[in-house]
DNA sequence: GAGTGGTCTAGACCACATA
DNA sequence: ATGTGGTCTAGACCACTCT
């Protein structure tokens, strides 16, 4: 492991253990360069991860003070998994597998990408109950040229788990968008809908670290289970 | 400014001009060190922008792959004000400044940011308009400790440009929630709602650099006139 | 003036991809 | 073997804050 990487979870562990309470100043970066026997340059790049979570502001002349991070709960942004929310976040939830079937990737996620015609895939669709309620339904078109198998415990259990640590592929980023659609008559079928009309979908297409193209899904929320946290940062425009 | 944010935006503009295209290789770390006559860290510092922001991709051994920046993806992630994102993506819409007044911050407000009970704020109302339709409800609570004067002018036009430019304060960061609820007599009376039930809400925090709160936003959407893309890398949990 | 973070350098060694 | 990005260093100078 990287050192400034070390450093960086050393520093959120004590952030989070208030050892360093919100307010508090984090000793000098030439101070945190001898204490861990590193270069300047080091530890800065450690800071900087603690900047981009949130954990920290930096204030030239001055130093690094801690946020309040506790405010911000459910990192939800970025680029993680249902199942590794779930754990995170300690929530016991059920994931029903509807469906694991090869097929042709649709025809507007084609046009979209500009994948040959035959492009074959994996669709998956899993209803994610919490308190017995089907509150979630996620469809993920996988490629089955970069996933040749799925088995259905995979699909049940954590498609990225099994990406990455069985098949040993690097997920790179994604592109997510997020709006609020009409239900369709799928939705009323597999999802616990009271009175509504509408559900937040969510449509991400995912790129391995080489920037090959391997997944497409749309997440369909329930409106009353929907939320999302970000942390943003100023870019003078 | 930094060397480093010149070459950033130097990159990025010969990537939104096409002479880098999507798939190509940017030129080595090496190489750009000595056509732009600094050291490689300063080249890996622009690189990192142009990675953050989705424009590259990276991959040791290989090289900087540039991307295919969907321009119509805009970023309305981070922390942009909707006049800025109006500029920047040529919507004409209208804002209409329905309050401008000094009151006390909420209760609910006070207690979740431990707030004095006696805290003042400007109370800034606007209905942001598109052919015609209030779409969009905006709600910001201002702190007068910070921001002592706010003419009408300014509140029509731009906040962040008034607080950034007149009043010379730096814009730090910001915690952002989103959800969907269910309308308001408010709502109702504010906005050009057909027969929608629910309003995405996104509620702002935002802080100065010097870690000062200073401003409460809430953001009510139609829901079909809302749209959120974002571009996200993957950190292992 | 002393201490802080912000920028930048020139060089080193490593891990990885490609030929 | 060569070239690529990834990490790390030791030092320098600057801009800023605070006393």
């Amino acid at each position: 492991m990287n050192k400034f990487n070390e450093i960086y979870l050393d520093l959120e562990a004590a952030i989070l253990n208030q050892r360093y309470k919100p307010g508090d100043l984090l000793p000098s970066e030439n101070t945190l360069a001898t204490t861990y026997n590193v270069s300047r340059e080091t530890i800065r790049k450690a800071l900087v991860l603690l900047l981009e979570s949130g954990y920290i502001q930096k204030q030239q002349g001055k130093g690094s003070i801690v946020l309040d991070v506790k405010r911000f709960n459910f990192p939800v942004s970025g680029l993680t998994s249902y199942k590794e929310i779930q754990d995170t976040q300690h929530i016991k939830g059920k994931t029903i597998l509807t469906k694991n079937e090869r097929q042709l990737m649709p025809q507007h996620i084609i046009q979209q990408f500009n994948l040959p015609a035959d492009t074959q895939v994996h669709y998956i669709e899993r209803q994610r109950q919490v308190n017995g309620e089907s509150v979630i339904l996620d469809k993920d078109y996988l490629l089955t040229s970069i996933i040749p198998e799925m088995p259905d415990k995979e699909a049940e259990n954590s498609l990225y788990n099994y990406i990455e640590h069985t098949l040993g592929l690097v997920i790179g980023y994604a592109q997510k968008e997020f709006t609020v659609e009409p239900i369709t008559k799928e939705d009323k079928l597999l999802m616990d809908l009271q009175n509504d009309s509408h559900v937040v979908v969510v449509r991400s297409s995912v790129y391995l670290e080489d920037t090959r193209f391997f997944q497409y899904t749309e997440s369909r929320h329930r409106l009353d289970k929907f939320r999302f946290v970000d942390f943003a940062r100023r870019r003078t425009p």
